[in-house]
DNA sequence: CTACTTCGAGACAACGTTGTCTCTCAATGC
DNA sequence: GCATTGAGAGACAACGTTGTCTCGAAGTAG
């Protein structure tokens, strides 16, 4: 036998009262004399009483479930997880909530889940795209961190193409001339537009360059290979930060960790306490975070305009490892 | 004007079918003719129409959300992301989405967050609880990490007791005879039950101890005082790990982190890296993460036994910080 | 003292959906 | 050829709440 919560029919009887009357007290509304507003809550509190969610929104025409979604790579990633609560606390002092989500940069997971809170008419949505095909909703999408391929709708990034470019000039400027590349999968834009910065930054002198790496093992395992292979760079540019730590490990892997010189896309906590000191190109998670919460609220309510590409600058910390 | 979502009866008038007809086919049922089905399926594509979770939840007497709530500290904080991926995973392997929070160790939050998700009429709730009174609620609740003060249930907690135990063992073993102890809040029950693990390993040798310490920097202060102070101990044991980073910036300071030995509570990233490499005694937040959306989901679906205490064991992992 | 206003509180319908009942029509068995 | 069955599809009520309307009582003005 189920627990049957009360209804409001249940605590007009044992208030003594007609129901529309609990309705105006549970309500807040000022119509209702005293005596009857204290029975009332007494009622409710003895019989733990609350109102049911799908009858109000029903009769209140409500389809506003003061909830968004976010969908971003891995929750317990630092740079997803430093957004999440920029986006929550931006969420908060709107008395909204927040349900998140873990793509691992999966399609499937990503179509399903955006269908998922869709079918669950959350008011909004924060998306970290990784291609998936969506199906049209009528809900507000703001994407982050990267592009989406097909879909429209508002963008916050970072600054890669300029943030890598620099990182680049950064090392030329401290006398480096071959310098390698490492970057991550090229279907996601940050790992293309990261490149093309690195590219810009040094037109014809390219050097030698990883791509769609993964994971900071194979990271290690590219970094090892391009170190010891025939035009070996002086200075390595790891353009995220798992390949930054595939970077580190293979420095002190061949003790040339104060010989070559790195900078890193994407800070990363203890990075100053390392040795040396990795030098990074910063994003700022937590503006990202913000800024997209606050389009995306525009959004939801009723700002109707173009999609808007919003841009957050990354900054270069120089910490050591780039200055060699 | 608003947009007016269609119901089913929109899609009943331009199929041509009765209301109940579309119900049938949008649920899924097999007795209708396959033709209908196809005039149907047309309608809701041609309309957008999705049914109105409200009046679906009314008609259904279907008061699970199938939402669970998840209160931690801080989900950008690696302890509290790990632990929260883990939720979100066995969650997805339920099709339950989650609902998320960050406490902040503010008792406020905590209570109005906890009844706002009752309130929302989520199904359950994983809370790391920091110290507030909670409203009673009938919805099931599993507590992390910390061992609430009043309320009862389901709790997952590290093995603080002999994980710590295990540390400072660790380091007596080593030869180490005066042992600093560097804690967190003493109203948390983590902090507490290290502090007494780290006595207990010790008996009448406990050496110098500082509590309630916030973030690294007064952590770093702390430690600099106690390594600069009569009786300075020969080895740290840091309770927590914004401790553990202040202690190996306190350490870096004094040039002495290759003199004095450290074993951190709380594994971190890259604590490998460090120069020495930081000794820690690992918590397994993902383990903890994932027993407790069990528990939690044996409690969603009746069983309803005395509150369960699971201890998730701690690994010590020496690195060479402890071995000094 | 009457007429009019104001205010509190209940009756009733409606929100969009699903469970139950009923009806029709065709297929089946004897 | 008639009764029986069953499957497909519609009519209707109900879920728990809130908006609207109504009604009675009390207050106010002339």
């Amino acid at each position: 036998m189920t627990p049957q919560r009360p209804t409001m029919n249940d605590v007009a009887r044992t208030a003594g009262v007609s129901l529309k009357t609990v309705s105006r007290v549970v309500n807040g509304e000022t119509t209702v004399a005293p005596d009857l507003v204290a029975r009332v809550q007494a009622a409710v509190e003895s019989l733990d009483y609350r109102p049911h969610v799908g009858a109000t929104m029903l009769r209140r025409h409500d389809r506003s479930t003061r909830t968004i979604g976010v969908l971003l790579d891995d929750v317990s990633h630092p740079f997803s997880a430093a957004l999440h609560r920029a986006v929550e606390d931006q969420a908060r002092s709107r008395g909204i909530h927040v349900l998140t989500g873990s793509l691992d940069h999966d399609p499937v997971r990503e179509r399903d889940l955006a269908a998922a809170f869709a079918e669950r008419q959350t008011d909004g949505l924060i998306l970290a795209p990784s291609g998936a095909e969506l199906e049209p909703h009528t809900m507000p999408v703001v994407f982050v961190d990267r592009i989406p391929a097909g879909a429209t709708g508002d963008t916050v990034v970072s600054t890669n193409v300029s943030g890598a470019a620099g990182a680049v000039r950064h090392l030329i400027a401290h006398g480096h001339r071959q310098i390698g590349f490492l970057g991550g999968h090229r279907h996601l834009s940050t790992a293309r537009d990261r490149y093309r910065g690195y590219q810009r930054a040094l037109g014809r002198r390219a050097g030698p360059a990883v791509h769609d790496l993964h994971d900071p093992t194979e990271a290690e395992k590219a970094a090892i290979a391009m170190l010891r292979g025939p035009g070996a760079p002086t200075a390595l540019f790891a353009a995220r930060s798992t390949v930054t730590f595939g970077a580190v490990r293979a420095l002190r892997r061949l003790g040339r960790q104060h010989a070559v010189a790195l900078v890193g896309f994407g800070d990363f906590p203890l990075a100053d306490l390392l040795d040396p000191p990795v030098t990074v190109v910063a994003q700022d998670p937590a503006r990202m975070g913000r800024t997209a919460a606050e389009a995306l609220f525009e959004r939801i309510d009723g700002y109707d305009g173009a999609p808007r590409e919003i841009r957050i600058p990354t900054t270069l910390i120089p910490r050591g490892s780039g200055e060699l």
